[in-house]
DNA sequence: TATCTTAATATGTATGCACATAATAAGATG
DNA sequence: CATCTTATTATGTGCATACATATTAAGATA
């Protein structure tokens, strides 16, 4: 007999749930089961349920077993890329202004003591591509403050030395403010998409980014 | 000894990430040597650099070795829910509305037979929350023609009924058009947030919607 | 009956071992 | 020297086994 692989009891049992041979709510037999049925040890078996789990089609639970999840919650994975990454793949050259380099006090929401705020603009073929408008705290990435930002973005920067940060990401739209509006090159009123981006290390605050692109712009993802 | 867990070993390793211990290029001692070092098999030390490799920090290649990336892409992950149960989440009553059912051809990007289109409207607190425009192929999920779907949303039906197909999410930003505005009430060119998904079912087209929410919303994750 | 204790059960995971596979390096051959 | 072959190496993964842990169900106790 072939050895099988892991990812194959994977797509054998993803078979029966798309062909609905188990149905929303049905309980699997069990591990021991299960791997006898399909000739695989039951680490094996364990390791393409708990994958499965992991997407969202399956719930798992001790002693209970494991069922068809009845209301599979979605899950997108999204990529966020660095903006340079992000143009130079889409076979685009990419430049990039330092339009406002300063350290003031930011909106509370934002941190309660003085930080550096950066404004920057980046260019897809010399065309503006998206506006950066960020909030750095410095007295935590001090090394940031001898950094030519002129050269390399604090997007960028940041993501080579501070990368392993925790953070909370967000998309949202919003109608372009007449000096986004001039920046990028828009109307008035014209609907923008922002990323909002904040990140800590260990629980305390690093950076809160709003990456401001045309409406042209899209996030998406396979699931 | 205590025993320790994979997920021990895998907080130790992005602890050693994140203190800088190991530098973004760096290469990792092999897995049978670290293993040794953390005192656990090397089954264990496998799946904790496989987790984390799986988020985007190390990057692993057979007989290369493992390193640490240097440009972590850095992932999140988004729910999609269905749209009854986020507002039902959020403490608010949901109802429901049955715009337009019809069968219609639709756009050639979207599919080059005629398909079932529906649109409907999503109230949280009898407010208007999200318009929903969706085009199903019912062909393939005839059955959609039987249910009432004044009753449950096309978006909860197929969840329901064609859980597990593949996908496209896409979120993006636009100005409202007068009608959808008016549906929302919102004025005219309004910045609003889409989310568009595409799904398929073993190749074959099964139904594309965009989901068109007011400004105030936003999609949210942690990373 | 209500509540606490205990046993049974399904999944979670550590371990040692063997072998598979991909990528590279070293060596052989022309 | 270029190119093909082969050995080496690090990760990928299957398997048998043992034990851990969460959860439920059954039984004991008040």
């Amino acid at each position: 007999m072939t050895r099988q692989s892991w990812h194959k009891i994977k797509d054998q049992v993803m078979e029966k749930l798309n062909s609905r041979y188990w149905l929303p709510g049905d309980k699997l037999p069990n591990e021991e089961i299960m791997a006898r049925d399909f000739g695989v040890a039951r680490t094996t078996l364990n390791r393409a349920l708990r994958d499965i789990a992991k997407e969202g089609f399956l719930i798992r639970r001790r002693k209970a077993g494991t069922f068809v999840a009845t209301h599979p919650v979605r899950r997108a994975v999204v990529n966020i890329p660095i903006i340079r990454h992000e143009v130079e793949s889409a076979g685009k050259s990419y430049t990039y202004k330092l339009l406002e380099q300063s350290i003031k006090t930011p909106p509370e929401t934002v941190n309660n003591q003085p930080c550096l705020y950066i404004r920057a603009l980046h260019y897809a073929d010399h065309i503006p591509h998206a506006l950066e408008e960020r909030w750095i705290n410095h007295h935590i990435v001090s090394e940031i403050l001898d950094a030519d930002l002129h050269t390399i973005s604090a997007n960028e920067w940041l993501v080579l030395n501070a990368p392993f940060s925790s953070g909370l990401v967000g998309f949202s739209a919003a109608n372009a403010n007449p000096e986004q509006a001039k920046i990028l090159g828009l109307q008035d009123k014209d609907a923008v998409f922002v990323v909002n981006r904040d990140t800590w290390q260990d629980g305390v605050f690093v950076t809160s980014a709003n990456i401001i692109y045309t409406s042209a712009y899209r996030v998406e993802s396979y699931l």
